[in-house]
RNA sequence: CGGGAUGUAGCGCAGUCCGGUAGCGCGCUCGGUUCGGGACCGAGAGGCCGGAGGUUCAAAUCCUCUCAUCCCGACCA
């Protein structure tokens, strides 16, 4: 084994940063890739980070008065007609049940037969199915707001994946509310956005551009969608949660009618909104290093990694009678209100081979305990946002302050970290010639990481987002809540613009 | 669905051009020495070479067909 490797991923990022991803998930054991194509196996180091991403959000849900509630994973195709949009944005990404039964093929092995009257789509997402049962629930303006989430799979079949990023089937959660007036149901999209705003930059350290999105870019039946667009670190943008106002679209094709405080019979207005496992891909690609995984402690399946160094068996007694003693203690530690987990690597490899694995885990803090630290009554610890040399030498009396205290400045650290890379890597421009030139690789066979968030004016023409998508792979982001209104030229067609939006390229 | 490539041990690969009955590294198992920055020694297990047909005394290798995967495009959270 060669002591000269540099980093423990390979290709570092500016190398190669497709691979680089890949590699990071693979070393950190995070998922694989299944035998079924397109769909990944989540591994216990990646499910326990989307666990911690449901309990979150879930909370947060909880508070702002939706609960959870269960829908059927098929979607009859006749529900799915109902709405043109719907149909014509999710069609071509479909898997459709069309049998009900296998029967002997005479040939040893098995044939599909019972074919349904009504072929089932494995639902892309559940406005339709969830729209029939609203339409049942509502029937009075007593009846709203009502409020639903549902954590659920989903199935888009996808012809290029990859891992957490994009998947033919993937974890998520998706509201959906029903509300009397136009303006509620508004105001419960960009409330929705705001959560996962807040649940990105309080959980995933994650800073995000919250902002609606361009016609072209909307989910299929919206009225409005708005999203939140984080910065990875290759300088490209990731959707990150989506908030749609869909307007009384849904209410119509499904027959969500309520009758008002006037008597009259009226169409309800309906949202919806959703985050993925995606946000794992986010976490992965904004924050880790060539070293692997790096996970903000708030998310992180575990905190706290003891090692424990000896030479022989007495010094090994010694050593893992200490260990279990601070494990202990450290079962009760929390901080920002996460408990705090820990854990013992007492396996019977070397002390740096045990250091990396974690390291490549991105677990938060690496504590050595070795005969010399028991002497003095120390241990050694290391923080994943530090050289993987560095280390502290801490007293034992000061570990229970100390490590809350670090995390929760890793925490911090990771989100200031991110935001300033995407400060230093958003430009405004308002030359065309600077704007192509900003978009494009120095060297076009094996593209350099480039690019980064352009705030440039855009005139509103769905043609000029078209030529700048064809020209150069790069598209409007969103529209940002923030952009004031100011006058400008499109940076396309240089007709007049009210205000600027974000271009880059993106996942 | 178009263009390109690849299928050989759990993983990564060599062997294919030029046919002769399968090898390397890592990992794994056992024993021992190690352990404060990716250890070492010794022993061992593990492969009908993606599949089907053909040519041949003989096929991982040549021919035909097929299946699968990956990359690049069109599409997407």
């Amino acid at each position: 084994m060669s002591k000269n490797k540099q980093t423990a991923i390979v290709p570092i990022r500016e190398q190669n940063y497709a691979e680089w991803y890949q590699q990071v998930i693979k070393a950190a054991d995070m998922a694989e890739n299944s035998d079924v194509r397109g769909c990944m196996v989540i591994k216990p180091w990646g499910y326990a980070i989307w666990e911690n991403i449901q309990r979150a959000l879930d909370i947060m849900f909880r508070e702002t008065g939706h609960r959870n509630a269960y829908f059927p994973i098929f979607i009859p195709k006749s529900y799915f007609e109902k709405e043109a949009e719907h149909v014509e944005g999710f069609a071509k990404e479909c898997a459709i049940v069309t049998h009900s039964r296998l029967e002997p093929d005479g040939a040893g092995g098995l044939k599909v037969a019972g074919e349904l009257t009504e072929p089932y789509i494995v639902r892309p997402t559940s406005e339709t199915i969830i729209g029939a049962s609203f339409a049942k629930w509502v029937s009075s303006y007593r009846d709203l707001p009502l409020l639903i989430n549902q954590w659920a799979n989903i199935v888009r079949w996808e012809m290029r994946t990859r891992l957490f990023l994009r998947t033919a089937e993937f974890l998520w959660q998706e509201g959906h509310t029903v509300h009397e007036t136009e303006a509620e149901a508004m105001e419960e999209t960009r409330k929705m956005l705001g959560v996962y705003a807040t649940f990105a930059k309080e959980f995933l350290a994650l800073p995000v551009i919250q902002g609606e999105k361009t016609e072209s870019e909307k989910f299929p039946g919206a009225v409005t969608t708005f999203c939140i667009e984080a910065m990875m670190q290759d300088k490209k943008a990731l959707q990150s949660g989506t908030s749609h106002f869909l307007g009384q679209n849904f209410a119509k094709s499904s027959g969500i009618r309520y009758q008002s405080r006037s008597g009259e019979f009226e169409y309800a207005w309906t949202t919806s909104w959703g985050v993925s496992t995606r946000l794992i891909g986010a976490l992965i690609m904004a924050h880790s290093d060539d070293n692997g995984l790096v996970l903000p402690p708030k998310i992180a399946p575990s905190h706290v990694v003891i090692i424990p160094i000896y030479r022989n068996e007495e010094e090994h007694e010694q050593v893992i009678t200490f260990a279990k003693e601070l494990e202990k203690q450290f079962k009760q530690l929390s901080f920002e209100g996460v408990k705090i987990y820990t854990e013992l690597d007492d396996r019977d490899l070397t002390s740096s081979e045990r250091n990396w694995y974690w390291i490549k885990k991105g677990i938060p803090v690496r504590i050595e305990i070795g005969p010399r630290d028991i002497a003095q009554n120390t241990v050694m610890v290391a923080r994943r946002d530090q050289e993987p040399r560095d280390k502290e030498a801490v007293a034992v009396e000061n570990l229970v302050s100390f490590i809350p205290t670090a995390l929760s400045a890793m925490q911090e650290g990771y989100y200031q970290r991110a935001l300033a890379f995407r400060e230093e890597n958003t430009v405004e421009i308002d030359d065309k010639d600077q704007f192509y030139k900003y978009f494009t690789p120095k060297n076009s066979g094996q593209p350099e990481i480039h690019g980064g968030f352009a705030n440039a004016h855009w005139c509103g023409s769905e043609v000029c987002e078209e030529q700048i998508k064809t020209d150069l792979k790069v598209s409007i982001r969103c529209i940002p809540f923030e952009s004031k209104e100011e006058a400008g030229k499109c940076i396309c067609c240089g007709k007049e613009s009210r205000r600027r939006v974000i271009f880059a390229k993106s996942y």
